[in-house]
DNA sequence: GTCAGGCTTCAAGTGCACTTGAAGTCAAGC
DNA sequence: GCTTGACTTCAAGTGCACTTGAAGCCTGAC
């Protein structure tokens, strides 16, 4: 391994916290050879891995969705440029569907909220029937 | 109180679950008188107060955020639509703002992984620097 | 050799927005 | 009178994405 990183370059390469990066790693989003002292060692492979987490995270997915697209890559060679394209592909869906979601919010402000309907009854746009339901607990965003 | 409410019957107009709403009321955000035996009823107006929360969630303001934006609201008489119509006056800024970064995050998709660059170094779009810091523990959505 | 700083593991804590459970009281219909 | 279901409080649990802390080993510069 010629250039093999340590855990702290990898960290400060990225902006992501080393305590992220174990987390991560426990997490089986990415991967380490170890020293014979134990310490963990990162292909320069894996700085355009943790890249992709970033990316998708601000897209929107989880880290178990993270997990699943990231295991499509081929595992017996580097990812190429095709690879990380093939993944994302589905993601200007996802995002069209974000905005047009906060487009509708926005009309709401003035034709809701304006025209002072903004009842739960009547609005659509509050939409309590299926707003949260069967997600869980935990803290909701958006939708 | 001609037509004061049950938590119970606030809860199937709103959608929201009286567990919620029960928290919402030790969170300030919503209030109740209670009969002789300790049970809540909530004045009609209550409806309206849940539905901007559920609506002011959707645009992506924390409980914390909304509680301070109900306090503006008239304490002495039931608000009315101007009322309502002043909070909402700075959502759409900030669902404008939001769209945005979803679009430069779309571009993203061509410009920045479709290119090959995805590169925490040279990717603006990743921005490992300004993307999460000091903002505690706990999990983070967008941006 | 020694000392700071980086590495290791593992358990527990954090913030948000609730939900769930336990243990009990109250109200309405039969 | 009795049961059913709705209500009460309070403490603890939940899911996510990490962070923090404790206790200790390793590495490189002086």
């Amino acid at each position: 391994m010629d250039t093999a990183l340590t855990i702290g370059e990898v960290a400060k390469r990225s902006g992501v916290a080393t305590s992220a990066l174990r987390f991560y790693e426990a997490e089986g989003l990415i991967h380490s050879e170890r020293t014979d002292s134990g310490h963990r060692r990162y292909p320069r492979a894996v700085i355009r891995r943790v890249a992709f987490i970033v990316f998708a995270q601000k897209i929107g997915l989880s880290l178990d969705e993270i997990r699943t697209e990231l295991a499509k890559l081929p595992s017996h060679r580097v990812p190429e440029r095709a690879d990380w394209a093939k993944l994302s592909a589905g993601w200007t869906k996802r995002i069209r569907a974000r905005i047009a979601e906060l487009e509708k919010l926005e009309a709401g402000l003035t034709e809701c909220i304006g025209c002072g309907c903004l009842s739960l009854d009547r609005c659509k746009l509050a939409n309590p029937g299926d707003r949260i339901a069967a997600r869980g607990p935990g803290p909701r965003f958006w939708m």
